[in-house]
DNA sequence: TAGTGGTCTAGACCACTTA
DNA sequence: AAGTGGTCTAGACCACTAG
């Protein structure tokens, strides 16, 4: 069965040629015939590609253009390469698949979805946000709960620990939607330089059953986020609770249909 | 206080230079060299980087180069670069957070990782199964139920349904370690072109807790897949259960200490 | 009109692999 | 020695944006 397609399968043979005066750049039209031809059978996971030479004549195009075509190929984990050996179509793997938040992110961009705050308050540190804050035992930091809301239903559940800057007030538009949706897109005013995000199963505890109105031990996510400022201080320490039934994380490995 | 950062900073200056002895690719040096700009708050979100020009004369080196280092910013997320208007420095986005399935390919590549078939039967294929597989309910397929070990521990419970073809018959090898392995590391022979996956919070059901030795009600994720041969049929489905304890995701957003 | 990014050329030299 | 990928040059032309 297997060795029937592989060799029933070539002899559909593309002859596509780059088109010159197409909107779509020459490189990006040699990806997406590469892919193609992969998809197609012409070549196998493990078989070797043409080299940069022969796709340079085949094509009629400059080796600078190849070579970024076969690089797109390859930070796509379609391809590897090897000095002094060749190009190699990979076989997919799981471990190179990654879950985006950005499906999270059309819940903040969503015109139904509303913050509640439902608390904030300045607080002493405690043991454990004082070491995740990097502040003393005791110090004054900030204690806001949001719930995160699409139309009448909750979703998400936030807590966060934020360092208290006595010259800095707390401003009421940072409390609200815009700075988490900033977070998600972008256009926030982002005092931050990088953060360390944390993903685990969890299941609803009784204190998250009142505010996410469900029920105490169905499944949920909780991502745990540490924001830092320029100086690599943490400025932010919190999580959100999501029910597990309103969110999922989706992925895809090997060929994409991008063309 | 950010004004008088903003302000501070600067004085700093790095005149860093390309230096074109280094094992290190030019078009690297630019990269990590604006990024610590970034990094030292000489360049803060929202802000114009240099035109190419203005890095080519800078650095002394060519157009192209200049390109291949912005480029790759850009798909770093670090950058965003408009036609006519300049490049930016783009704050930190969560919609750009990824979460790699790479954190499990190590438990797959230990080498106390064992895997254990707990049964495997030919079956009808009932109404869910034949849909996913693309088979006519009653058609036989094959089921596998596995159990993965780390030393004595059971970490991961898999359940699988393949297209039964009666022309290549059970491979033993492939039931085993080899095979999942090879799914994450990619050195299987790989009929697959592409898989769909998906992740989602569930909680240990009574069946669970025999295989796993564990509590009924505790957290756990539960990792579906399907995967697709070259004819886009789907050939395998099936998920993956992992303990909650035993696994999280972990990822950071902004600039990386790659430097 | 001047400046920006986006694409592309037609080579060059190097490092590596295989025979 | 021949073939491969990896890097880089020194320009060119285009499309877009802004003053």
């Amino acid at each position: 069965m297997k060795m029937e397609k592989k060799r029933r399968l070539p002899t559909t043979e593309v002859l596509m040629e780059i088109d010159r005066n197409s909107y779509e750049p020459a490189y990006m039209q040699l990806v997406n015939l590469i892919k193609q031809q992969i998809a197609m059978g012409m070549f196998r996971p493990g078989d070797q590609l043409p080299s940069e030479s022969q796709l340079c004549s085949r094509y009629h195009i400059s080796p600078m253009t190849v070579r970024r075509a076969i690089n797109i190929l390859i930070d796509q984990k379609i391809a590897t390469a090897s000095q002094g050996k060749g190009t190699f179509v990979t076989s997919i793997k799981l471990g190179s698949a990654a879950f985006h938040l950005k499906e999270l992110q059309d819940f903040f961009m969503d015109k139904n979805t509303t913050v509640k705050i439902l608390e904030v308050r300045i607080v002493p540190a405690n043991k454990r946000t004082g070491k995740k804050l990097g502040v003393k035992s005791g110090e004054a930091i900030i204690y806001i709960r949001r719930l995160l809301l699409q139309g009448e239903e909750p979703f998400f559940y936030h807590k966060e620990y934020l360092i208290y800057d006595p010259a800095r007030p707390i401003v009421e538009s940072e409390l609200e939607v815009t700075s988490l949706r900033g977070l998600f897109n972008g256009t926030g005013s982002s005092e931050f330089k990088k953060g360390d995000l944390n993903i685990e199963a969890t299941v609803i505890t009784r204190e998250e059953t009142q505010v996410l109105k469900t029920q105490e031990g169905l499944p949920a996510f909780r991502i745990e986020h540490i924001f830092y400022d320029f100086a690599e201080n943490p400025v932010s320490w919190g999580w959100f609770i999501c029910r597990g039934d309103k969110l999922r994380f989706t992925t895809t490995v090997g060929i994409q249909e991008t063309f």
